[in-house]
DNA sequence: CCAATAGTTTAAACCGGTTTAACTCTCTGC
DNA sequence: GCAGAGAGTTAAACCGGTTTAAACTATTGG
């Protein structure tokens, strides 16, 4: 029933190779029998097959990326990134959701093979964890760019400087006159929370103070994590820090609302800074400091590392890892600033 | 150098349809050839292609989703719906931003009926605009669902009832005793923007209360718009009102940044409901109070409505209009809740 | 007038699967 | 011993494009 390139040659009475040619901006079709062929896809409203090219082709313009789950404004703004670059060179892109389940990983890698995309972006689960499913990709020779390191996997990266931003931040906290500092953790797994731990360290050592295990609460990487944080801080066994460096954005708001029901007031008890600048942050009460990450750069850089190595040979592909650079926005959650900001500081 | 269905066929000595029928599970291929082809497949790591299957099928297993922005929470939430219900069938999503052109919109339209996808879900651009290529939709005979009303495009519909949530929150505003009321609205292309303006009116003539065109500002969708209004406020002509409704989150957040900056307290001198309940909403100070879109239902009923319809015949096939219900979310922001909420009602 | 040349066009193979009709066996029952 | 049934397998066509080598046509120049 669709109408195919034999139907509109048919009619041209030419052959399907012409009409190909056509669509191809062949330079050897002659300009009469292009216009005529022209007229015939317009009228007939022909829309070329995509899947049939792509099988002559062996090159889909597909890409895969792979998330832990969009709706997290980071991934979603990750994607926007990803897509801008994508569309412009006639890439199309496919999401994955994960659910920070490494088996949905390893299925959308497999279903993506199949479907022969022509690279993949994933953000993965990073450790103690099966990864033989990058292992065979690395094998296979298919493109990828990873949204952050996996240890023992050779491969392109893009992500933030964790470390560096992470630095800063604690940087922060001790210029303005806070030393007793606690990093909230995020998950084990993630190897970006042990980065910003090595930051954490880092600043502390710098300005010549001493780092203690039970300076660092372990926690989640969600909203209610941070809640509980902060409940609990009401009966913590130590001293009240006067400063809390979170992993990310929202386990920091949620410390804040946890700290805010348990009477302690933020920042006048306690500065919180946290990590990624969702778009929230601006607007919360106090306004959330934070280590911003470049999202939209981040999508963009990684499609734009990904659409180079398909289009490089294989052989003479080198491997690089890419760091963006955070910036460390000030907002009233560290006290930094006397009342409220004159309008809202979002990027 | 990629290994085809052919070559695992020779290893094993069969034909290319039985390797075919161990693919398909087809019933009909004895157990001991079963196993042979299979551990050949193992062996040799091989993963069928998808391309060539969806050529011969005439079936591809992709679905497109077209939005104005994923990075927009209530998209992404909705995309993040469709994901979960279009995996679970062995579809995949590929996703388009328009960033609110309706060229683009055309433009990704076309290139996935290239990609020949079984079926699309968008949310379009409403008003005033060319939508040629719905109609060549509706004429290709390819299944669709929208996310919004189109004028004249007879086509499936999933939404929420924008009438019936915003007559709720105006009904509420009345209720708890505001009633010189004004409606911030989105841009006039939106045409959930209008149906938001009727349940406005309803719910004042509901309540014997006179509509005059005054009691409508007429703005954008985005925190900078709703800012903008909320610094204009300051300078009203008329009498300010003590409730606002507005047409989203991120509006009634701008707004309520900008009723701050203009020394105009919320709740107590003006109250203020959004739409949507964005992430954002249930943190900021005060608590925005809103009327909850079921975002993810959304998604999930739209890709249930879409595959439903890949699979039907179109000659039965009945074009239905689904509306999900909303709820009214009290928050501080309206001044009907005493001090800060116990916990953060978020959903 | 014919060979060389350049400009167009095409037949046929190919991409890697699915499917249908036909074919080969083996087994049953009479 | 043979017709008929049923299970298992396969050759070949097909999906709708691209590509290559060859062929055809027209033009040019010796």
């Amino acid at each position: 029933m669709p109408i195919t390139i034999a139907d509109i040659a048919k009619e041209a009475g030419v052959s399907r190779a012409t009409v190909s040619g056509v669509l191809n901006d062949n330079p050897n079709v002659s300009a009469k029998t292009r216009e005529r062929i022209l007229e015939i896809i317009k009228k007939h409203n022909f829309t070329p097959n995509a899947v049939a090219r792509a099988l002559a082709l062996r090159h889909t313009g597909l890409i895969g990326l792979i998330v832990k789950d969009i709706s997290n404004p980071l991934y979603s703004k990750i994607s926007l990134g990803v897509e801008e670059v994508c569309e412009k060179q006639g890439y199309n892109v496919i999401i994955g959701n994960t659910h920070t389940s490494t088996e949905r990983e390893a299925d959308y890698v497999e279903l993506l093979k199949q479907r022969r995309v022509d690279g993949l972006i994933l953000f993965p689960m990073q450790k103690e964890v099966d990864i033989s499913h990058l292992h065979e990709l690395v094998q296979l020779n298919l493109p990828f760019v990873l949204l952050a390191d996996v240890p023992g996997i050779s491969a392109d990266l893009v992500r933030c400087d964790d470390e560096a931003g992470a630095f800063e931040a604690v940087q922060y906290f001790i210029r303005s006159g806070r030393r007793n500092l606690v990093y909230v953790s995020g998950p084990i797994e993630f190897l970006a929370s042990e980065r910003r731990l090595q930051g954490f360290k880092r600043a502390l050592q710098m300005n010549g103070l001493e780092f203690h295990e039970s300076q660092v609460i372990r926690s989640g990487w969600r909203l209610e994590d941070g809640y509980k944080v902060g409940r609990q801080l009401a009966h913590w066994k130590h001293k009240l820090p006067d400063g809390l460096f979170c992993y990310n954005d929202p386990l920091a708001t949620g410390v804040m609302r946890g700290l805010f029901e348990s009477g302690i007031r933020v920042p006048h008890d306690v500065g919180v800074i946290g990590f990624d600048d969702d778009l929230v942050s601006a607007y919360l009460k106090p306004g959330l400091s934070t280590v911003a990450q470049p999202a939209l750069e981040i999508g963009r850089a990684s499609a734009k590392r990904l659409l180079k190595r398909i289009g490089a040979k294989s052989e003479e592909w080198q491997v690089e890892k890419q760091y963006l650079k955070t910036r460390v926005i000030i907002r009233e959650s560290c006290g930094c600033t006397k009342g409220a900001a004159k309008s809202p500081s979002v990027n």
